[in-house]
DNA sequence: GCGATCAGAT
DNA sequence: CACATCTGATCGC
């Protein structure tokens, strides 16, 4: 939970995802995304106040934030003063002090954060320097590497703070399964379920909050099953939501709430009320999305455990892993960080000492105590307070400004530039409404995680330098993509990396080898395992009703998972909708469709679902598997507008260009 | 009556 | 399994 107090020692005149206190004075506003403890204050009288006197303030988010805000109407009274800034567009805005009426100008840049509908980070370029504000984010290992907007030509940018989710910042959080993982594990749960009849239904236990939409939208798109909601007003815009969503409780897929669902559960009744089907009782499975991990060395990564005769835990999570996290910031390498977070279970000291080591001042002497180079740059003494009173106790940092003048205008130049990404057929506009989709690319479900080399965490990460260089696997066509495409292939060699780009792509790789180093703990699969060991976790009616006592876990394994054919999946998967498709009309043509498609691979799949436990040890390690199990890249990144897929002669030729250090625009 | 804050539940 | 929200009690305005 956030207790970043609202505002940045480099620009404490704004004021991000706090409204309250001394952010009340603030000359502009930012909120990265639609989750309450980051709304404090928003519609407080106080504010409400001063918005009627300032009539220059404005709040800054993204257009889906807005959308999604403005649809209570608690916030309507935001509705003219709201800025909604595109995604990966950097803009100019002007600050002016009441006061003293002087001004300044200072770019911002939002950046996908993958954390919910609308979630973005900011990064903030001015006279200060240049900051990063994450707010909350899930971004799986590399994905800071393909942000273009972090970068000015091939290197990263000049950061000087980041202020950084540190939900998961202990060691404890190792890893947390991928999206992509933990989707897959679930869609083959409730895939197994619903099959059985049309009675069988599930209820996703889902808290009320944004986030869990792209799970929705996937087992509606893989299961040809929309999902049942108590409301979808606030995605009225946001078809590619919308079309995967219903009020209509005919449906196997539930999502409603209910203050009492669970005494509804018991009662065999739905939090909707539904209990039965032209008079046929519904059978009901619950699961609960939440938070798994997993140690560093830990083996065992079960995604879906039962907590009860009909009722599963599955592993979902916002926010990102240990080890994401420290990926996300060693590759940043800024020179000061701030925690938003503290851990439940850790303490302000604990972040700072796991996050400091991947600052800039780190990275020159890493011995923090003697300080040998004592005039450089010292580390600055964490700020952990509320951030309300006594934060800017410094003196400023030195200006660190990196981007030259000419770029800063309202959109930077280079953005379009250098997008020259393939699959560039993303709709712009549609990007961060896109964001709650997911790729399905990877049919594999999930990958063990081995005993670990035994060392502390931090230096295999952080020795191999990654490279945007080669790719050994994939000879024919350079791998672009793995620096700036959110779609990493399955196989993300590292290779070696002349420039000091961080580690943060090959880190994910450096891992893969020791995570399949040793076979027999390969089990690359989906698992579904039993908290209750007496307990039969079969999918099966037997198994809903214990009476089924043969086995504790049930897999899937990766070889059957590889066997459906998820193509037509990510025909739809990248663009379920068009963007112009007003959702209600032809409807009923494309579940038709996706329902037949669905009926052969659901086919296909029950036959193959339901394997007995334990069975690792016989199978062999599947070189396809190796990939790095943090890899995916879930919420879309768009890409730049109007890109281009190169052809491989132009991008040897630019890899060479890049390796020469030379400037490409 | 509203809001802020805290404890507790889910 | 520790996320985010809601509810209810209490206090203050």
């Amino acid at each position: 939970m956030s207790s970043f107090g609202g505002r940045m020692r480099e620009y404490p005149w704004l004021s991000i995802d706090r409204f309250d206190r001394e952010n009340l004075r603030a000359r502009a506003y930012f909120l990265s995304h639609c989750h309450k403890d980051h709304m404090k204050g928003l519609r407080a009288p106080s504010l409400k106040r001063r918005l009627e006197c300032s009539l220059k303030v404005h709040l800054y988010c993204s257009p889906v934030t807005k959308e999604l805000l403005l649809t209570s109407p608690k916030y309507k009274f935001w509705e003219n003063r709201i800025v909604a800034l595109e995604v990966e567009t950097p803009t100019q805005i002007s600050l002016l002090d009441e006061a003293s009426g002087e001004k300044e100008d200072i770019v911002v840049t939002l950046l996908p954060a993958g954390h919910c509908p609308g979630s973005v980070m900011f990064l903030f370029q001015g006279q200060n320097g240049t900051v990063l504000y994450t707010g909350d984010f899930r971004l799986a290992k590399g994905e800071a590497a393909r942000m273009e907007l972090l970068h000015s030509g091939t290197r990263v940018k000049d950061i000087q703070s980041v202020y950084l989710d540190t939900t998961f910042c202990d060691p404890r959080f190792y890893q947390i399964p991928s999206r992509e993982e933990c989707l897959n594990g679930i869609l083959e749960l409730v895939r197994s379920w619903i099959t059985l009849s049309r009675y069988h239904v599930v209820w996703l236990n889902c808290k009320a909050a944004y986030g869990y939409e792209y799970l929705f939208t996937n087992l509606s798109e893989e299961l040809g099953v929309k999902v049942h909601v108590n409301k979808l007003d606030m995605f009225k815009n946001m078809p590619e939501i919308l079309y995967h969503i219903t009020t209509d409780r005919h449906t196997q897929i539930h999502a409603c709430r209910h203050p009492r669902d669970d005494d509804y559960l018991r009662g065999n009744r739905l939090p909707c009320g539904m209990t039965s089907r032209n008079g046929t009782p519904l059978r009901i499975i619950s699961v609960k999305p939440s938070t798994m991990w997993f140690g560093e060395r830990t083996r065992k990564t079960n995604i879906i455990v039962r907590t009860g005769e009909s009722s599963y835990r599955a592993c979902f999570s916002f926010h990102s892993s240990y080890s994401e996290i420290k990926d996300f910031l060693g590759y940043i390498c800024p020179v000061n960080v701030y925690p938003n977070v503290v851990p439940v279970g850790s303490t302000a000291d604990e972040v700072v000492k796991i996050l400091k080591p991947l600052c800039k001042s780190y990275s020159i002497n890493s011995e923090p105590k003697y300080k040998p180079l004592g005039t450089l740059k010292r580390s600055r003494t964490m700020d952990l307070t509320d951030g309300s009173d006594d934060l800017f106790d410094t003196e400023l940092t030195p200006v660190r400004y990196k981007i030259p003048k000419h770029q800063v205008e309202t959109t930077l130049p280079e953005t379009k530039a250098s997008s020259e990404n393939s699959e560039g057929s993303h709709s712009e506009n549609m990007g961060n409404y896109k964001a709650t989709t997911m790729p399905m690319s990877s049919q594999v479900d999930f990958i063990d995680c081995e005993e670990s080399n035994g060392e502390d965490d931090d230096e295999e990460e952080s020795e191999k330098n990654t490279v945007w260089a080669q790719q050994e696997s994939n000879a024919d066509m350079p791998q672009w993509d793995v620096f700036f495409k959110r779609d990493i292939k399955t196989t993300d060699d590292s290779s070696e990396n002349e420039d000091h780009l961080p580690s943060s792509i090959d880190a994910g790789r450096s891992q893969s080898p020791n995570l399949f180093s040793d076979s027999d703990s390969l089990s690359d699969s989906t698992h579904i395992s039993s908290q209750n060991s007496s307990q039969s976790t079969h999918i099966s009616e037997q198994g809903s009703q214990g009476l089924d006592s043969q086995a504790d876990t049930v897999l899937i394994t990766s070889q059957q998972t590889h066997g459906v054919d998820f193509s037509f999946l990510n025909k739809g998967g990248n663009r379920p909708l068009d963007q112009n498709t007003p959702c209600p009309g032809n409807d009923s043509d494309l579940k038709g469709k996706n329902q037949e498609m669905n009926a052969e691979a659901g086919a296909a799949q029950t036959q193959n679902t339901l394997i007995e436990v334990n069975n690792e040890k016989s199978k062999t390690p599947n070189p396809e598997l190796e990939r790095d199990s943090q890899s995916s890249s879930d919420f879309e990144i768009p890409s730049t507008p109007d890109a281009e897929l190169p052809r491989p002669d132009k991008l040897h030729c630019l890899y060479k260009k890049l390796a020469a250090g030379e400037t490409i625009y």
